[in-house]
DNA sequence: CTGAAAGCGCTTACAG
DNA sequence: CTGAAAGCGCTTACAG
């Protein structure tokens, strides 16, 4: 059986389709008679206007394209979660595009306008300049988390990673450690070089520092092979939390005692970070700010086209806990 | 700059309209000639059909939407991101729906509707018997995932829940316990039930069993209240993975010794219940025959309208680790 | 306050 | 092999 559409509800109240459509529209026009008698047909009926008709007339689909990696990292499943409720309550749905779609380059972003997206929100993967051209022509709204794209109508969103970094390296400068390691993400991530420079840079060259990078799925196995090395580092900076859990497991598997023989820090303050078996000094990003900012970001430039490009920068928060050793006053950097 | 339109492409290649739909369509009566005419006019302006004003002409969308709830649970979250990917390699677009979309009743399924998907997946929140009806009318497929909703056209597929609760069930009964508990989720599943169910037909009265149940944001607290208690159980199977790990958290924090003081089972096996620290015994319930399944199974009620109802059961395997204790030989029950 | 008409960007018989 | 026409389900000036 075919849905019903607005000519039925037309018909079974009496009316053109035109006034269907405007009381749907909350049209002020449409008397209090004809609402309630299409109201009435519509339910009847079981009608509901066709999102996919509308958008055809209409300059907006409301609909937002979110492209996405894994979900592995607990920090990237509670932003896609929060992301669909708060766009949900504004009467937005979320389109989930793989990073990976399609062949080769700027598959993922296309989906987004095969769809006529009112907005496109980059979490994960690459987009071309020309890409990123293009949908400035088309006014679509661009959000990027946790990069830089230099492009014009392209917005960024980013936790303040240098200075979460340098809160970590400061700490370790003051607690006297001599070899220090920074254990990154792989692929290479901007995020993580914003908090590489900024943990150098907290260091302040107080001890000598070497760099790893691991996928998060090997992280386990790269944490253990640092950590069996003859010249194993004091203390490690991971790129984030979920990598940090990985190094505590292998850590505790090899009998290295944390913080006495290794401390560890992460960064974001992902929830299990703060179980007891973990108890992981890292940094806080918190992640409603994110998202409320995104959602409020896209309806502006939505409203008002031509926006200048704004580079959001959300304050992050040190969280000391049981990774790393007491120390008694850790003062700003 | 308004996005180019199949006639803007018609008119760059000398053609009509319909010769660049046929081309788009991989119409064979499309000649050479044209074709090749009609791609290079379409690369020029960067022409991309609208999937809005064809799926006014089609009967499909290439839309499929997803209610989903919380995606805290690992087991949610890499069900989500399969799902997504699976369905982008057969060149369909999830929508994600959160589960308490709108007010009230069916709220999130409705959303499904206008947006004309071609199918919907539940994997959270309840449907009414009258909107089963009405997606069953419309010809879109529904597919519920660990519940059973006796309704024509809705298919649902599980986890033999049952089977895996008779195993962890009997091996309690195996190991000698006398006071067990099953700890489930609230609000409550349906698939706790049958896990439930299955737990006390597997252990055969061999222990006396008490209950409990915990939001998943307050399992740790639960967990500490019930290994509190004066006759604390030997053995707890916990309804998921998620939980089991917050009560072995919980444990820990008490200075319980696991499995020696007590005996941890979960249900899932989420790939943090593999860590070094948890090794936690459960059932393993594999996501990629779920959404293999989900994926071939949407698409064969597209292809075949008004199948017959399927229930579909994925078989589990018992994951024996380091939250009980040895036992010499587990038979099959 | 309401309706008839035109149009949004496609596709699909129908001719030729 | 290709085009003109009609139509998908809406919305939006334009009349009245």
């Amino acid at each position: 059986m075919a849905r019903a559409t607005i000519k039925d509800v037309a018909k079974a109240a009496g009316v053109s389709p035109a006034t269907v459509s405007r009381v749907y529209a909350r049209d002020p026009s449409a008397s209090e008679d004809v609402t309630r008698r299409v109201r009435a047909a519509a339910t009847k009926l079981g009608y509901r206007p066709s999102m996919m008709a509308r958008s055809l007339t209409q300059s907006h689909t409301n609909l937002v394209s979110l492209v996405v990696g894994s979900l592995q990292n607990p920090f990237d499943a509670a932003f896609v979660e929060k992301l669909s409720v708060r766009l949900s309550e504004a009467g937005k749905r979320l389109l989930v595009i793989p990073a990976d779609e399609g062949a080769g380059d700027d598959g993922a972003p296309m989906v987004a306008l095969d769809y006529q997206s009112d907005a496109l929100i980059i979490a994960a993967g690459l987009m071309s300049r020309e890409t990123c051209r293009r949908f400035a022509r088309l006014n679509v709204p661009v959000i990027v988390l946790g990069r830089l794209l230099e492009e014009p109508g392209v917005d960024s969103i980013l936790g303040d990673n240098f200075g979460g970094g340098a809160r970590h390296g400061d700490l370790f400068g003051r607690l006297g450690y001599h070899r220090v390691a920074i254990l990154r993400r792989l692929p290479e991530t901007f995020s993580d070089d914003e908090r590489s420079a900024g943990f150098h840079a907290g260091l302040a060259g107080r001890a000598r520092v070497v760099e790893a990078a691991t996928a998060e799925a090997d992280a386990f196995r790269t944490a253990t092979s640092m950590l069996s090395s003859t010249d194993r580092p004091e203390a490690v900076f991971c790129a984030n939390d979920a990598i940090a859990l990985h190094l505590l497991e292998a850590a505790r598997c090899l009998n290295i005692r944390v913080p006495d023989d290794l401390a560890v820090v992460g960064f974001d303050n992902i929830p299990q970070s703060a179980w007891p078996s973990f108890q992981l000094t890292t940094i806080d990003l918190p992640i409603d700010p994110i998202v409320d900012w995104i959602v409020a970001r896209h309806q502006a430039r939505i409203d008002t086209p031509g926006l200048e490009t704004e580079i959001k920068r959300i304050p992050v928060t040190p969280v000391l806990r049981a990774t790393t050793p007491r120390i008694d006053a850790v003062a700003t950097v």
